[in-house]
DNA sequence: TGTACATCAGTGAACGCGCGTTCACTGATGTAC
DNA sequence: TGTACATCAGTGAACGCGCGTTCACTGATGTAC
């Protein structure tokens, strides 16, 4: 009934430092919780990830993968920055632990390999995004629109995730998202939250 | 040469707390590395601040005032947005250590009152530089408003301390800082950014 | 000015704990012939 | 179809470590008279 080989270990182990992070933080995140999380000796994970920093960059690269699909869909078509926001958003929510963990770049390898190509992937999204908006829109400086828009959607997702904003803008963070960045590109002719 | 009373042990902890956050993050902090950067017995700690979670907890404290000091001064007189966030940001550069554990209130007690009421003057510094704005600059709705300010200003310092800016937008904050709020508040006839 | 005494500040040893990592191993799987 | 063998996946015991907290204590300070 409990078979030597556990057959997918490793998706399970990152299922469970997701719930594990989640529940505790990423920096409190321990091998031997993992390992009983998943039913499993905690030698094992030795076997799949090498070590601690190596679970963690692979949870971290599986996160900026995830991140960079939802970008590039959002991006898709004729996307605007409102769509890309409320994708991060989105993410920050549905992927609370991954998210949690990729803005904790001490405790992974930031320079992974496939880390940086997920990024570079979230990059280019970002700026097929920023090239379709008009001169009116995106001011005197297109280096000043793309900070201001990523600093506002990180922000807003950071702050959310801490239920520092629930009591002013209700429960519905795609609506509240809506609203935050309209309010960045307001009154603009041909604006994206009009 | 070495007294046995250390004379203001207290503060000198603080202040050797904020050294180890800056080096290893508000996670890592222990304290039995605190007593040695303080040359003093583990065991001391105690008697000042009972436990680890106290420790953080006066730390937490401590930012939060300073915090609302400065975005009191930013407020006062004809005090705009672009003060307020400018401060906000240059708080988080000059305090990293007590910002980072700020935003870290699952490692100290968020309902202590001395930090309740440090909070509570910042909202007020907050609310009162929003009152200040015409219609044309708040919209339609001043919470919108409200909440855009704060997360562009605290996504803006949060990336910025973990040097996601820097590449784009040079080094010096208050000038980056001063750029992309005032893309939030463009083209508006008193626009704070004029 | 001097003495008694209470209070305060810091010591040092000890505790039990959970941790990450290493290691020789064993059970299961898959491939070659 | 059957056997030998290499490879893979997971085990369980052991290691040394740094940690937070407790405890009875001692040295220093300050106050009362």
């Amino acid at each position: 009934v409990t078979p030597y080989h556990h057959g997918s270990l490793r998706p399970a182990l990152l299922a469970a430092a997701v719930d594990a992070i989640v529940e505790h933080g990423p920096g409190a995140l321990s091998m031997r919780d993992l390992a009983r999380r998943a039913g499993v000796s905690h030698a094992a994970l030795t076997h799949h990830f090498g070590d601690r920093a190596g679970l963690l960059t692979a949870l971290a690269g599986e996160g900026y993968g995830l991140l960079a699909d939802a970008m590039e869909r959002a991006a898709s078509g004729q996307g605007q920055p409102l769509d890309l926001a409320v994708s991060y958003v989105r993410f920050a929510i549905d992927h609370r632990g991954h998210f949690e963990l990729m803005n904790r770049p001490d405790l992974y390898n930031p320079a992974d390999e496939r880390i940086a190509v997920a990024q570079h992937r979230g990059e280019a999204a970002l700026s097929s995004v920023m090239r379709t908006l008009t001169p009116e829109q995106v001011g005197e400086d297109p280096v000043i629109a793309d900070m201001a828009l990523r600093s506002l959607t990180h922000g807003f997702a950071t702050l959310w995730l801490q239920q520092s904003l629930t009591s002013l803008l209700g429960d519905d963070p795609e609506a509240a998202t809506r609203a935050v960045v309209g309010f960045l590109f307001r009154g603009q002719p041909g604006s994206p939250s009009a």
